[in-house]
RNA sequence: AGGACUAUAGCUCAGUUGGUUAGAGCGCUACCUUGACAUGGUAGAGGUCCCCAGUUCAAAUCUGGGUAGUCCUACCA
């Protein structure tokens, strides 16, 4: 063993190890228990993992195997995602930078085989990455959204939703990106705040009508004034008194000069505006929903660019084609960019005077999530899914607890969402997807199908009818949707196989994600699950029976990471660290603006000076970890990566430790010059009686065993509850500050007693193996690597040698009541507060720690004779003592400075040396805040509210306090002058 | 506009059903190269638990109001 942690001398060799000797498979010896599965949130496969995968794949790895541990057949499911949008932007980026013809110049086909080499290449990033993480996934049932399985799985679902009538195609209004040409769902949409203008435009009313003010004009208002090409009528309130004479009555569109007609709906607020709105119903979702209520016709301006047609497409209020109006365009706008247009149509207006007024107005833009432009209104023909039906299940399964969030909060959220869901748009005019599995003929029927030939059968269609299949591709959302079930082999559940998958590991655990994909992918797993999904009672299947929703990891200060703010951190680089030259190349390659990878380089060079240095995967697992408190996000902190690489060196450093004790100097300094583990020898075995030689277990010894049997309930509690960062913690101070920072020092006086017996060293040598040895395995969930590479030395050593040959397979430790040791943890909460006394005294009167003293002990009783007794040996040492004696009453007290533990005071004999001023300013120090504690005490003690209701334990807790409190205090004030009377 | 979440040490965060002398890590101060570890050890300093009111014998914890911040949803003619 080497003297400084290593991480990476280790990480990789086992995670080859484990994955070629199949330890990650669910179905292995060993394995008895129920099954017990997380279906990884599958990644987009053209990306690569960020750190808040890390934090999220830390968490289902941990769960995973504390579970496989535990003797679960624990399936981590692993796959990743097609993202269509995503993915095929990426690779026309590509084409278009090799200087390659665009997907349409190259057709269809040719172009979806450019995307599957991308593929390739890329998900191996994804899964590179996953193994150096040491996630225990299965790899041997890894899928891909678009892999042949999946994509029956997709063809199946639609084909049935469709025939069960929750799957229909219609012309309505859709979120369209026009930059990518495709429709989007509702929820890809996001709203930004942006500073706009409100413009009020004079619409002339028709023949010779006027307002009640006398105007022949009314004013709309209105923040995008282009669509008014497509106006199709003027609404007011019924109720408006302003305007109930106009009903009915026209206004003369400017510019396009087409009457259309004022017409009452409540859309128009009395309060707003002007109370007129210009009614474009195929340019606004409102307005789609007022002319259809109004029967108004609809006219499309826009092309799928969203630039203004050469003519409008015109429409009757149901969507079929209408003939008999105008789609006149003023040749002037044709062709035009939408804003351009904006510009030069308000420009016209104003000339002609009907510009009433503009106004600065705060807007909110509908920008899509890909393609960052903003959203058009458009009206298409696309494919809906009924998400009204289908949420109901899905909704009651969250109501009746079948489905749990944790944090509990997510839940409002889920229904807020799903109790007012919009039908899901699931079209989309891409390439790379799972193409619609319907075809049309020439009369612009629709038949669903498997196949082409199957969907001829079915209809019997002749051969001579031609039927073309739809171009549009599903949303992604659509097919990761199956996840749960989709990865099981759904839906070949008349394959053995599949159905016994199935019944091990359907429904799924946990499902740990983050809660901006809630709406994407939560709840539509919930619903196609349902749907789809049913138990032997025909009960439908949840996806999963609890989610744990975790936080964001945000920068230092908070920020969100982004490429475009340049704070990013590569968790591989948290791993192995990387120079700053290095960084700023990754973190400033590719940039469009040079501005921002200035602004970028000169922050890094700030934030990371020396680059960053190697850490390991366990420290940054722990990490992640550690600060995984529910449903919080997570400020990264390089000072607590660090912190706990230190806890991996310490428990590294303690280990090493116990096999220098059991295996002696020069095993482990052969072993470490070799590079290879320590050889175990059948003297070092006998040496902790791992074949159960006897053994003699001292105070500190059984104190160990009592406080592992602790520390293993509650890791188990933490996990249990989702709490890893109580788990981590709890590790992390059992480990450190039990087992090395006392147990180990402990272990010394034993170890180095040349009068100790034999029965008493292999005793202790016996508690430090074996509780290391539980020690590892009570870790391993989180810090797997290291846990391993100790594990394997000290296994046969604590007479484990049949415990297997992983630590990933061996059991969980459970804790053992009749080990907890009550008494053995009084006696040494004791020896630790004289211990601490002393060395107080040593730091407030500068005694070096080097210097031998004398101690003197008074006012004991029994206990404190005995244990004083039972443990000169270890106070002895780790006090540095050279002398100790009790005082009796009426013996003279020498000039001492003074402790208190419990009742008993522990003197320190320093005639002539006290520091008088520190020693009183200490003293009184310690008076000062016992007096304070003493009066609140006795306030309450005083107040018969207290007194008379609150419970009897509670007061006399409080009534000994108090005692306490005054004991101390007339001891400390006695201590005072005598120091003062020399 | 509606809703959710957050506010505790210089920083990052714990604090379960009300009763703790309010904790941890990092940072800070002093001392220490003692035979696992300086990626270390020992001992310290450091808090108006955001503000105000209320409930209660008792509030960091429960209720109401306010302030600040983060986020979600909706709307914005």
């Amino acid at each position: 063993m080497d003297k400084t942690y290593k991480p990476s001398a280790l990480e990789q060799a086992w995670y080859q190890q484990w994955e070629q000797k199949g330890y990650f498979s669910p179905y292995q010896d060993g394995l008895n228990g129920p099954g017990y599965s997380i279906m990884i949130p599958p990644p987009n496969v053209t990306g690569s993992l960020h750190m808040g995968h890390a934090f999220q794949h830390t968490l289902q790895d941990a769960l995973t195997r504390y579970k496989r541990m535990d003797g679960h057949k624990a399936l981590w499911q692993v796959g990743t995602d097609h993202a269509g949008i995503a993915t095929q932007m990426v690779v026309e980026r590509k084409l278009a930078a090799e200087g390659q013809p665009d997907r349409h110049a190259m057709g269809r086909d040719t172009f979806i085989d450019k995307v599957w080499e991308w593929k390739e290449h890329s998900g191996g990033t994804i899964t590179s990455q996953m193994r150096r993480l040491g996630n225990s996934v299965d790899w041997d049932t890894e899928r891909f959204t678009m892999d042949d399985g999946f994509y029956k799985a997709v063809q199946e679902v639609f084909i049935r939703l469709y025939n069960d009538g929750l799957i229909y195609r219609g012309k309505r209004l859709v979120n369209w990106d026009p930059k990518l040409r495709t429709a989007i769902s509702d929820v890809e949409v996001e709203n930004h705040d942006k500073k706009g203008h409100m413009w009020h435009l004079r619409y002339p009313l028709a023949d010779g009508a006027q307002t009640q003010d006398g105007k022949d004009y009314i004013v709309v208002a209105t923040t995008r004034p282009e669509t008014m090409l497509g106006d199709t009528g003027v609404a007011v309130n019924p109720e408006d008194p302003r305007y109930q004479h106009l009903i009915g009555k026209e206004v003369l569109l400017p510019l396009v000069d087409r009457r259309i007609p004022i017409v009452a709906d409540e859309h128009a607020d009395m309060e707003k505006g002007t109370g007129c709105v210009k009614i474009t119903p195929a340019h606004d979702f409102n307005d789609y929903e007022v002319g259809k209520r109004n029967q108004l016709p609809m006219i499309n301006i826009l092309t799928f660019s969203a630039d203004i047609r050469d003519e409008a497409q015109t429409f009757n209020s149901d969507g079929s084609v209408n003939d008999d109006i105008s789609g006149f365009i003023p040749e002037k706008y044709r062709g035009m960019e939408r804003f351009a247009a904006r510009k030069a149509i308000v420009a016209d207006l104003e000339e002609q005077g009907l510009v009433d007024s503009i106004k600065d107005h705060e807007l909110s833009v509908p920008i899509g999530d890909r393609g960052g432009v903003v959203i058009e209104p458009m009206l298409t023909d696309q494919w809906y899914v009924d998400a009204k039906t289908m949420a109901k299940p899905a909704i009651e399964a969250v109501e009746n607890g079948d489905i749990q969030f944790v944090p509990k909060s997510y839940e409002n959220m889920y229904f807020s969402w799903m109790r007012d869901i919009q039908d899901w748009c699931i079209s989309r005019q891409l390439w790379w997807g799972h193409r619609i599995p319907a075809w049309y003929d020439e009369e612009g029927n629709v038949y669903v199908g498997h196949d082409e030939a199957e969907v001829r059968s079915n209809n019997q269609l002749a051969d001579d009818v031609e039927l073309i299949q739809d171009e549009d591709v599903l949303d992604t959302w659509f097919s990761s949707a199956l996840w749960t079930f989709g990865t099981l082999g759904w839906p070949n559940v008349d394959d053995p196989e599949v159905a016994q998958r199935l019944a091990d590991f359907h429904p799924t655990d946990v499902l740990v994600t983050g809660f901006d994909i809630i709406f994407f992918w939560v709840a539509r797993m919930a619903m196609m699950t349902m749907h789809f999904i049913k138990d032997e009672n025909g009960k439908p299947q949840v996806p999963f029976k609890t989610v744990y929703v975790t936080g964001l990891i945000r920068d230092e200060v908070g920020e969100k990471m982004s490429k475009t703010r340049g704070n990013v951190l590569d968790p591989l680089d948290m791993i192995d660290g990387i120079s700053l030259d290095e960084l700023l190349a990754k973190r400033t390659g590719n940039m469009m603006q040079p501005k921002l990878a200035e602004k970028i380089a000169k922050r890094t060079q700030k934030e990371f000076p020396e680059g960053i240095s190697p850490h390991g995967t366990d420290a940054l697992r722990f990490t992640l970890a550690a600060m995984a408190s529910t449903g919080r996000d997570i400020n990264w902190d390089m000072k607590r990566l660090e912190g706990y690489r230190n806890f991996c060196n310490k428990l590294w450093n303690a280990s090493r430790y116990v096999m220098l004790s059991v295996a002696g100097e020069e095993a482990v300094e052969k072993a470490a010059a070799d590079g290879t583990p320590i050889d175990v020898t059948d003297d070092m075995k006998a040496a902790c009686g791992a074949n159960g030689e006897p053994g003699v277990l001292s105070l500190a010894d059984r104190w160990i065993i009592s406080r592992l049997q602790r520390a293993e309930n509650e890791v188990r509690r933490h996990l249990d509850q989702y709490r890893f960062d109580m788990a981590a913690q709890a590790l992390y101070e059992f480990i450190w500050n039990e087992y090395c920072d006392w147990y180990l020092e402990l272990s010394k006086p034993v170890l180095w007693d040349q009068n100790a017996s034999e029965e008493e060293k292999r005793g202790t040598r016996g508690t430090l193996v074996r509780v290391l040895e539980a020690t590892l395995r009570l870790a391993h969930p989180i810090i797997p690597f290291i846990t391993e590479s100790i594990w394997q030395q000290v296994k046969e050593l604590a007479g484990k040698a049949d415990a297997g040959d992983t630590i990933m397979l061996a059991d969980y430790p459970v804790a053992q009541p009749e080990l907890m040791d009550a008494e053995a943890e009084a006696d040494i909460a004791w020896l630790q507060g004289v211990i601490t006394a002393v060395r107080n005294i040593r730091g407030e009167q500068n005694i070096p720690p080097s210097k031998p003293l004398e101690l003197l002990f008074k006012n004991g009783d029994d206990d404190d004779f005995r244990r004083a007794e039972e443990n000169q040996n270890f106070l002895m040492k780790l006090a540095k003592l050279e002398k100790l004696t009790w005082l009796n009453d009426g013996d003279e007290e020498p000039m001492s400075v003074t402790q208190l533990v419990g009742n008993m005071e522990v003197l320190i004999p320093m005639a002539g040396f006290i520091d008088k001023d520190a020693e009183v300013t200490r003293l009184n120090k310690s008076i000062e805040k016992l007096g304070k504690e003493l009066e609140r005490v006795n306030n309450k003690l005083g107040n018969p509210g207290f007194t008379d209701k609150a419970p009897a334990a509670v007061i006399d807790k409080e009534k000994e306090k108090a005692a306490g409190f005054e004991r101390d205090i007339v001891k400390l004030k006695e201590q005072i002058e005598k120091i003062k009377a020399l």
